[in-house]
DNA sequence: CCATTTAATCGTTTTATTGCGATAAAATTA
DNA sequence: TAATTTTATCGCAATAAAACGATTAAATGG
């Protein structure tokens, strides 16, 4: 159905799905990693930086901004975007429990 | 198009986004943290732990398995699913220096 | 050999995602 | 005000992903 049941699973790992799947496109990591490096972008220059068209950087800018990963504020006639560290910091404790699964003592099998 | 444009990116900003596609659904994510819990699990276990019919399970593994995170071995009529530790490692270690990147000094701009 | 159990595969339906051309909106500049 | 610049939105086409019923495949037990 391309329509995930996310009501039989828990919020946690909704909350991890939500913000892999952000990650789960090389434009939007590229774009993430631009304006690490960056500090500050202007859309414009992600659409040079990055060879897509114009509108789909905006989309991919508009789900980054959705989830909170990054803001955007209106300078003239155009927009900067900047990473919001507060909210990838959250988002990093989240993804870093789930990545140090493999950390908790066990016995390997087959 | 739903066919995102690969070539024109790293080898690490692919790598990125294809582990973190296979994260992007809370069914992988729960199977993942379900196989960390229990050491060892036949897919019949994942059928009734998770509430997906059979056939989307299978499914699911069929994906982790082919990116490496988890492997299968034949037991009688049924097949022991685990996490295979190295490969889980080498993605943590990718997915660790994306996520990171906040640790980087910057200055935050808008 | 036949029934049973368990998992994989096939085929289909439904929804989501990607990408972009065309257009609109908003601010700036001449 | 008109032209320009920059970004957002709309609408569409193409592909991917999710879910599952039906079926097949493989091993075991009787």
């Amino acid at each position: 159905m391309g329509l995930a049941k996310t009501e039989i699973f828990t919020d946690e790992q909704n909350q991890i799905s939500v913000f892999a799947k952000a990650f789960g496109h090389p434009a939007r990591v590229a774009i993430l990693q631009h304006l690490f490096k960056i500090d500050t972008c202007f859309c414009g220059d992600l659409v040079k930086e990055i060879g897509l068209a114009q509108p789909t950087i905006s989309q991919h800018l508009k789900e980054l901004k959705y989830l909170g990963l990054i803001k955007g504020t209106v300078e003239g006639t155009s927009v900067c975007y900047c990473i919001d560290m507060d909210n990838w910091k959250e988002m990093k404790d989240i993804m870093t429990v789930f990545l140090g699964q493999d950390l908790l003592p066990k016995n390997e099998c087959c």
